[in-house]
DNA sequence: TAGGCCCTGGACAACGTTGTCAGGTGAATG
DNA sequence: CATTCACCTGACAACGTTGTCCAGGGCCTA
């Protein structure tokens, strides 16, 4: 064992790892000897296995994948960029990616946009740098010509939720289009005529999509939309509630509301209780306890766990070597109706 | 540029990354130069940096952190380990640590143990192969052991939620015993007497300190605890709608329920709303829409944000040097009434 | 004009691992 | 007894980056 001169290596020092090198040393073994016992390759003898073992033991050692990876040039990681982490929307998504990653043995790194496209590049660039095999995406931004050279380079990448921007990649969606009229759909035939839409910012993709369906809807049935009952910006609490105020108080109230999201309709369900006069309402998303309330949310119901484990599929798909033109993928939404669809006009 | 005679590099082939050799020979410069650009270090005239920064362009060049991790010891990710990403009372603590992460420059890997030890341990040790400065875990098993060797080698661990087993360590908890002991309390403030609790698996820590708060408040007001009132397992709907089921059939049932954590709670009032017969019942953990049911849900809360956050914050004053003994912190709960804690027994 | 200093740039080793390849040992065979 | 062969084992280079150190050139001063 040969140490550099000028920097002998004393006591493994406290904060320093054993490496390969120093369990070759103790069991008395080349290098690679100790590589093939760690990885379970071929052509050891049971004898020499055992030191090597005992000497790993002893010492503590773990393989620093840091070291492997720069070597193999695969990191077995993905990295997966959603809107926040907290919303209970991306949770199960979340989970589902990490199933399907963890079945193909990698890890996850992941990481909230904060719907701040500046935020979203910088993460992903992040993951890039840090060469994940792979990456799933709910892109905040609407240019992502940034990762031109990253897929070039090999990175496999899912956009999931909503589209990329400027670029061609797979994708797996859910019919924001056609689960937005349906649900808008559901309350004319209640017999609603003025229905408002409140939803997310316009620039976000499925926003923009769901109110296209509302609009759809409208349409088909041969309704006009009046001025006041479009309703788009932040899901912050406040604004929404503002809205949905304005629309019951304004002088030729709308009977019903289709609410954008999760976050629009929890807000929408709290103004709406404490009002006397009955609003219909459907939501997009399914929420939590949505069947317990009086009247239970009517909703246009994604599945993110699928959202999550088709992208994620798609994605390892790639990563085995797939190389066919990028895919899109739709998936069907669910009209689950528990009431307050079903309130018919007062007025 | 010499290159090995015998792998001559010929075309940067596709799936193969430009490295900092290839800038520093399309830029003319030394390969040091290249380096010290891309970090930003000090000694490079303009008209030099400015060359080395068209050939970055040029050649779609990003710099293999995997390398530098290597070369510098330090990953600049850290591992977080939950019990299930999906779970919506997890989805804010894992997005208080990525904050604080975030703004420490950090990455965040992160994975479900599925409250099962063995994967619990072989997610943790992953993470220490691919060396993350420092863990976040919400343990599953209660034998740490296994990570001395790592704490040692200078892993900064903090456990969350519950405490680790069998090893000293940084925790942050929140406040279980009290919080269940006041719910319970004020359960038994409102005239019950006949009070079931309905908990986690009793190998659960924060389980098991539930139920002790509940028995501590039972005996504070003199009350015997009856066989059939505690049911411990898992949070499967099946099994606590079967628990709530037996102790409201009971010849003699309970009049109220607590309930120790928000699966449970979120069962319980599903069962509870399609009886006739009112049945108090205060949960562990607030959960969305809960004031807006009928009647409200009162529940102990707890700030998972904040646990997050907290954890995340003494972690990195461990990285960041500090070599105190290791700590407890436990958060407060707090008691948030709506109604349903405060019906009165009906028999 | 000579001496010395500062500033820029580059050669080189090292981080810990794995792939390649060659050497060495023992048993089986002619 | 010599030879072949299979099987272990280890030396060495390479992955892409950064820290150390030295060389050379320009500029200021005496």
């Amino acid at each position: 064992m040969a140490e550099s001169p000028r920097r002998p290596r004393p006591e493994p020092r406290y904060g320093t790892r054993p490496t390969m090198k120093d369990v070759a040393a103790r069991a008395g073994v080349g290098l690679k000897t100790v590589s093939r016992v760690v990885n379970g390759e071929p052509g050891v003898t049971p004898d020499t296995e055992r030191r090597v073992q005992e000497a790993i033991e002893a010492l503590g050692f773990r393989r620093n994948d840091s070291a492997r990876v720069l070597r193999k040039g695969r990191t077995a990681s993905i990295g997966l960029v959603i809107e926040d982490l907290a919303d209970p929307f991306y949770g199960p998504l979340n989970r589902a990616v990490e199933e399907v990653a963890r079945s193909h043995g990698a890890l996850l790194i992941n990481g909230s946009s904060a719907e701040d496209p500046e935020r979203e590049q910088e993460l992903v660039l992040a993951l890039c740098a840090r060469r994940v095999d792979g990456l799933i995406v709910v892109p905040a931004g609407h240019d992502h010509r940034y990762l031109e050279p990253e897929i070039k380079a090999g990175v496999a990448t899912v956009f999931v939720d909503r589209p990329a921007g400027r670029i061609e990649a797979d994708t797996v969606l859910s019919d924001s289009f056609g689960g937005s009229r349906d649900g808008t759909a559901h309350l004319v035939a209640h017999g609603h005529r003025r229905i408002g839409f409140i939803g997310d910012q316009s620039t976000i993709h499925t926003a923009a999509e769901r109110l296209r369906g509302y609009r759809a809807a409208m349409a088909d049935a041969g309704l006009v939309i009046e001025p006041g009952w479009i309703s788009l910006g932040t899901t912050d609490p406040d604004r929404v509630r503002e809205a949905v105020v304005t629309m019951l108080d304004a002088p030729d109230p709308v009977t019903a509301i289709f609410a954008g999201n999760n976050r629009v309709t929890v807000t929408a369900v709290r103004v709406l209780a404490g009002r006397s006069r009955s609003v219909a309402l459907v939501g997009f998303d399914d929420i939590e306890l949505a069947d317990l309330l009086d009247p239970g949310v009517t909703v246009v119901a994604q599945d993110a766990a699928a959202l999550g484990r088709t992208a994620a599929e798609r994605l390892f798909h790639r990563l085995d070597g797939a190389a066919e033109a990028p895919s899109r993928v739709v998936l069907p939404t669910r009209l689950i109706t528990r009431g307050s669809g079903e309130l018919t006009p007062s007025d």
